[in-house]
DNA sequence: CGGACAAGCTGA
DNA sequence: CAGCTTGTCCGG
């Protein structure tokens, strides 16, 4: 169903604004002489720019950013318009592109791709990849110069003045408890122009858009709405990408649950979306707002930290409800009396909540599996060295809870690869609970789909939080696995599930309660839970990173894959870099800031083959 | 990335 | 020594 576009509608994305003018215009160049431009390949691999001139029928498309079809070296492939009006090398004939795919990212997103491949030592056209949109835009609205429509005012209230302050900073952190509405606060920081708003949830994104849309605001949610947003003078609403969203002149960046390890991009280049956000506002010096019920050290490092009423803050946590397991004989821990009684309605919140009192257990299980099986011969999958039970790492490799030997995923008794996982953990737990609570019990992992709306005991992993949104008791079976986990971010991850907790819950006004079984009563995540006050996790997180010399108090970047150990031999011991490792074939670099980090790994060439290295890695 | 070309291996 | 594989280089 080819629809007729017989040339592009250059509407008028471009069109100056009142305060800022155009770039410069092209260099004047001879009459006859064809326009050159600068050209990005999208081939990861090649670093190079090259040149070409631009057939007179083509020029009027051009613009920084534009992508194209160019030859080079025989073939056809796309790529990114990143000057236009250049001077070429003399004594070099230049080819002209090959065509005009569609709209680019504008002018400072190019060029912000260029800082982020240096921060996070990856390559622009992946980064640009992600910039772009998914499918070719030939035409983007004309919006004819139409003003950016700014929601009526709203009355004065407590988040008016949280957000007038925040406009005052550069950047700030607005820290807002899990179950607060941040629908007004975006309401007034509109009132300032179009808005760039990032979360790392797409649903709770969706939904914040229809509903800014709704109160009379233009708004373009990506990725959907690429052109709409390209065309500008709207609100643009995404998750992590939209840090690199094609809105030329956002008045404030925004970026909500900025705590939330969802805005890092997991492969390499592992940007984080609060930071290009953060750079962005710089560049284009406008505000950067981050809003989190619990504000990470990261934001804490770049601002200051708003904070509404210790009565707001306390209504949008939940009551929390301590259950000290430390007179519990060891194995038995999973079962309190407060939940047993949570589970045959006999709690205080028997009643409370929605979804007929639903209760939901979470027993999270990091990594593959806890107890696997032959899927041929039914054997347990166990140590070849010492028969102990193993466990499948992330990597796929069995590695043996005892004498951490590991071995490839076949079974030992009949070479098979096919292993079951039995997820034994779950479900026995399942069945314990619906002996305890005398009625059926749903169990949730990930991969399921949603329960019913009539399930009322549920039993699941972290992944039950997407799935389900409602809850009158969220037990977290045992929170010590959390608070324990060899990772430097478990404090702060366990916080994040509790504020993900919260929000099934709703306002601490609906009396849904938050039940923490813990031989650990007095951990700082507790003690924020129950206070609604998250800075007892950041101020003593930031008391034990700062001596160690952890994030964000020194910059950090993992290297890993064939190619490591011939990269850090080329790397040597430059001053100020911090070598250590290999550990499981990784090595790890620390410097005190990102500028001497990045610059250094910036000036080491890449071997050929597999080379990842990961800045701000999430685990050390 | 992927084509071009050079250097190295093999078989009659 | 042709014919093939493997490796390195480079692109406007």
């Amino acid at each position: 169903m080819p629809v007729e576009q017989p040339s592009f509608d250059l509407g008028d994305a471009d069109a100056p604004a009142p305060h800022r003018p155009q770039p410069p215009a092209p260099e004047p160049r001879a009459p006859d002489a064809p326009l050159v431009v600068r050209v990005r390949p999208d081939q990861p691999a090649i670093a190079r720019l090259f040149d070409y001139t631009v057939p007179a029928s083509l020029v009027e498309h051009i613009r920084v950013g534009t992508m194209v079809r160019i030859p080079l070296h025989g073939r056809r492939v796309g790529g990114w318009v990143v000057a236009v009006g250049v001077e070429p090398d003399t004594g070099l004939t230049l080819q002209p592109i090959a065509g005009v795919s569609g709209w680019g990212p504008p002018p400072e997103v190019v060029e912000l791709a260029d800082w982020a491949a240096w921060r996070w030592a990856g390559r622009p056209a992946s980064i640009l990849r992600t910039a772009s949109p998914a499918r070719m835009v030939r035409a983007v609205p004309r919006r004819d110069g139409a003003p950016f429509t700014a929601p009526v005012a709203v009355a004065t209230t407590e988040l008016t003045d949280l957000a007038a302050e925040a406009l005052a900073q550069s950047v700030s952190t607005v820290r807002l408890p899990p179950t607060a509405d941040v629908h007004p606060l975006l309401v007034a920081l509109a009132a300032r122009g179009p808005l760039l708003v990032i979360g790392p949830s797409a649903t709770t994104m969706r939904r914040l858009a229809l509903r800014l849309r709704r109160a009379g605001v233009g708004v373009a949610l990506l990725p959907d709405e690429w052109a709409g947003a390209r065309a500008g003078a709207v609100c643009v609403f995404g998750t992590r990408a939209a840090a690199w969203a094609p809105i030329a002149e956002p008045a404030v960046i925004v970026v909500l649950d900025e705590h939330d390890e969802a805005l890092q991009q997991e492969q390499a280049p592992t940007w984080n979306g609060r930071d290009v956000a953060i750079e962005r506002a710089r560049r284009a010096g406008v505000p950067c707002v981050l809003v989190s019920p619990m504000p990470s050290l990261e934001a804490v490092a770049r601002g200051p930290v708003l904070v509404p009423s210790r009565a707001t803050e306390r209504a949008g946590w939940p009551i929390v409800d301590v259950v000290d397991r430390r007179d519990a004989a060891p194995g038995e821990g999973l079962f309190s009396d407060r939940l047993v009684a949570a589970l045959r309605r006999e709690g205080p919140a028997g009643g409370a909540g929605g979804a007929a009192g639903r209760i939901v257990c979470l027993l999270n299980r990091k990594g593959r599996s806890r107890l696997l099986a032959c899927a041929g011969c039914g054997a347990i999958a166990t140590c070849a060295e010492c028969q102990g039970a193993v466990v499948q790492g992330d990597d796929g490799q069995l590695v043996c809870t005892r004498c951490t030997a590991t071995r490839p995923p076949v079974c030992t008794g009949c070479g098979t690869t096919r292993l079951r996982n039995l997820r034994a953990g779950v479900s026995r737990v399942r069945e314990e609970l619906e002996a305890l609570a005398r009625e059926p019990v749903i169990d949730i992992t990930a991969g399921s789909t949603p329960p019913r709306a009539d399930a009322r005991i549920i039993i699941g992993t972290e992944a039950a939080l997407h799935l389900i949104d409602d809850a009158a008791v969220v037990a977290l079976l045992d929170l010590d696995q959390e608070l324990l986990a060899p990772r430097y971010r478990a404090a702060e991850e366990t916080l994040a599930l509790l504020v993900r907790a919260a929000r099934l819950l709703g306002p601490r006004e609906r009396g849904g309660r938050l039940l923490l079984q813990t031989r650990l009563p007095d951990h700082p995540v507790v003690l924020a839970a129950l206070h609604a006050d998250p800075a007892r996790v950041s101020d003593a997180d930031a008391l034990r990173r700062r001596p160690l010399g952890l994030p964000p108090f020194r910059a950090s970047a993992a290297v890993s894959g064939a190619a490591a150990p011939a990269w850090i031999a080329a790397l040597g011991a430059p001053p100020g870099i911090d070598v250590l490792g290999p550990a499981e074939d990784r090595w790890l670099l620390r410097a005190d800031d990102h500028r001497l980090l990045c610059d250094t790994i910036a000036r080491v060439p890449r071997p050929p083959g597999r080379l990842r290295i990961e800045v701000d890695p999430m685990r050390l």
